[in-house]
Order: C-alpha cells, then structure tokens, then sequence
DNA sequence: TAGATTGTTAATCGATTAACAATC
DNA sequence: TAGATTGTTAATCGATTAACAATC
C-alpha cells in the first residue's frame, strides 16, 4: 500500500476520536458513512474512500463495524504496538504532556526524560525518572529508542537535536519553537501552537472590521525600523 | 477583502515566522519570492499571490521589503492591536503557556488565570494572579474579554466553555483533548496535538513494514470487544 | 420486494504550478 | 541594454463531490 496522504490521515484519527466518543455513550455496533460525516462534517463518499483506503469493506444496509474501523485505524498507526519515547526537557511543557494519559492510546510510552536542571535530576514526574543531559545519549542508544519529544527552550533545539540524530532516533515531535536542521531520513513533527494563535487572532480582527484603516497604513512608506522577532 | 482561506492563513504564518529569523541574522531588507518559496518549500508563483491577497506590491528586479511585508502580515491578523485573554486552568499546561514570552508577537495578552484549586488562587504566575473560578464570569464582563485559553480537565470542559459564551467570550482556544459545543458565532481552535503524534506514530509504524501482517489481522473477524477508549 | 447503503467511476471544484508579458 | 523579478493569465494537478450500479 502507498503511504497515505497527511490530509488522509487526519481524517482517520478525527473517525477514531469519534469513534472512541460514540461508542462510550452509545450502544451501537455499527455506523453508516452517512451518520459518521454528518457529525464531522465531511462528505460520506469520503469516508467510504477512506475506509476502502485502509482495507475496510462496509456492510450494505448496515454501515461498518465500529470495532473494525477501530482496529483498521491502530493497524495503520501502529497504535497497538507501543513505541518507546524519551522527553527532552522537563519543564512545564514537559510535565504536562508527562502528565496527559491519554497518549497511551495512541502507542506512545514516555520511558525517560533528560534535563540540565541539577534540582530536577532524580526527581520523578508520573512514574518516569528525570535524569542529566549526560545520560541521554547512551540511555538512547542502549534501549534503541526511535522518538523523542523536545520540549527545550529555543537557544539549545538544535544541539539537543542533534544529538538525538547520533544517537539514533527517527523521528522528532518538536515543541520547541524553531525549525530544527536534520538529515532526510529523519521525520520532524513540529508543534507550532502559534499557527492556532493567529487563527483566533484573524477571527478576532475580523470582528473589528476596519479595512479602511489597514489600506491606509499599508498605502504609508514602512519607515519605522521593525523586526518582527522584536515585536 | 473576502477572507482569507485556512491554507493562506498558515503560508502567511510561516512567512512571518521565517522573515523574523532572517531579518534577525542577515542585514538585507527586501527578499524574492524564490528566496522565499526555497527556504519554505513553496512555490515562487504562490508567494507572490499571497502577497498580492493582503495588498503587497513588490519591486521588480528586487523583490519585497521584509519589513512591509511583515507590517501587511502583523495588520492581516492584527497582531498590532494586542487582544486581551483569559486563562482558564492553571495546571502544567496553562503554566506553560502562561510562561511562554513569545504570544505578544502574535498580539495577545493573557490578563487573568482563573483554576478552582484554592492552593493556586492567589499565587502569581509570570505576572497574572490566579483567580477562583466563581471570578471568571464577571471579570470577563467587566473588562469585555474575547478570547479565552481553555486548559481544563476534559470533564468540565463544556460546562467552563458555557459559562465562557454566556460571559460573552467570542473565541476560544482550546487544549482539552474534547470537542465543545458552542453557538455559530463563536470560534473555537482546538489544539489537538494528538494528530501530530499520530503522524509521527504513522512514520514510525512505516519503518517497521509488515503490511503482510496488517491484511492478516484485518481479514479476522472483530471479536474482542474493543472500545478504543480503553486502549 | 423495496429501499438503504456500499464501492467505484465520472464530474466538479479548488489549489498549485507553468508560462509569459510588463517592469525596472 | 540585458536580465532578473514581478503580477497575472492559462494549464495542470489533486482532492472533493456527484452519480449510479451492485448488494443485501
């Protein structure tokens, strides 16, 4: 099978959040391609092209099995194959996203964290042990972990990261706020929250409505020394 | 001018992005669409539209002032015009957030935490007093707040975004992993960081390649009971 | 059977890319 | 001037939606 496109794939797991969603409330065991577009607002060829995508056959008159588009989607995933990760950076970020418990459900197994915080080594945050920077190379390379989770403040991203190249690991779900330089063989999810920030932001401007106003600025010669990043 | 698509939205947001580290380093104050489309993976021809969507003009032969183009994005989302917001929850995530310097960039400006934990009320965090939770209605009504951070348990989620909408909070920005239900005329952005871990997750499953495996399991039939809430 | 739903092919829509005249 | 870059129109590409026969 082709790799599936990103856009495929976030359709599946909005399927799998509903899924989880619906069948805790609901006694049902089957859902049409009607019912699950409805609620999500996509169109219900698509799902049944998605299902079909990922080796699903639907039941006519009845819909699909709740049970097997679950099991479909963590097939696809790898979700019930659990693979370890080691948290970079244990900061409130980090502790936070130690703390969530809902990643189990997506195979993700936090083993260790690693910070340069002297008062945070030795500590425990729900279960795993913080340890120095020192130990993350070997501790990497000795268990052969693949994902890494960065949490670091921006100025140290790309060192950390690069570390975690030789040492081995695959792929990267980087909160740190910078774009990280890796080799191509390497996958680097970056969690860029700010893109949600200025979508509310744009909403919130829209509300404002004066479109008169930002012609007229942009119409002015930009004179005034303005770096963004001093902003 | 009609509003701008989500897609736009997201290439302005990496353009800003980029042009304050490049501003940053280098001592050059106009720059090229390809310049541009190389260093972001975009084409040429689409940077160029985009500019010429939120009224930029370029130089021919020279290419874009980096500052007016910044301007044109800061006006495009206003993030000139900082936006008041509340906080709701102030557990690690909202700690993280609250602590993260750089969301003046994007013009918004945290005023109030509100957590029911009577340890948290009344500390300070970076600046912003934690308030009860009984504070939150009339403090937003007082000071006619938009913009709400949802950080939450899941649980009360909903009952907190209800009692947002009726305060009169016209968008929110949500971190619990749960859909809200709210009017139309209210945005919600959810952050549900568990699509980048399941891209990641999607990746890393591809490096293992057993689809012969994948098909074997899919052709058996579904009969442990599986609720992927429990996984 | 009649009718609801799937799976798939065809049509539409929108977004991206190519081509190129206009400009400095 | 020659050449590089913009702005815009046309062409391509891909994703979404519509149509409809097959199925139970």
């Amino acid at each position: 099978m082709e790799p599936l496109r990103p856009v495929v794939l976030e359709r599946l797991i909005r399927y799998y959040r509903y899924l989880g969603e619906f069948t805790a409330r609901k006694n049902v065991d089957t859902i049409t391609s009607s019912q699950l577009g409805t609620v999500l607002h996509i169109d219900p060829t698509q799902v049944r092209k998605d299902f079909g995508a990922i080796g699903l056959m639907g039941i006519s008159r009845v819909g699909y099995e709740v049970c097997e588009v679950c099991r479909a989607i963590r097939l696809v995933f790898g979700f019930d194959h659990p693979y370890p990760a080691v948290m970079v950076g244990a900061g409130n970020l980090g502790n936070a996203l130690l703390s969530y418990p809902g990643f189990a459900r997506y195979g993700l197994r936090i083993v260790a964290a690693f910070d340069n915080d002297p008062k945070k080594v030795g500590t425990f945050i729900t279960g795993v042990e913080v340890q120095g920077i020192r130990s993350m190379k070997p501790f990497i390379r000795k268990h052969g972990i693949q994902m890494a989770i960065l949490t670091t403040p921006v100025a140290v991203s790309q060192t950390i990261a690069d570390r975690l190249v030789s040492a081995g690991i695959k792929a990267i779900w980087n909160f740190s706020p910078t774009r990280l330089s890796v080799p191509e063989d390497v996958l680097i999810r970056n969690e860029h929250i700010s893109l949600g920030l200025a979508q509310v932001a744009y909403h919130l401007n829209g509300l404002r409505e004066d479109e008169p106003r930002r012609l007229a600025i942009l119409a002015q010669p930009c004179d005034e020394p303005c770096n963004p990043m001093e902003k």
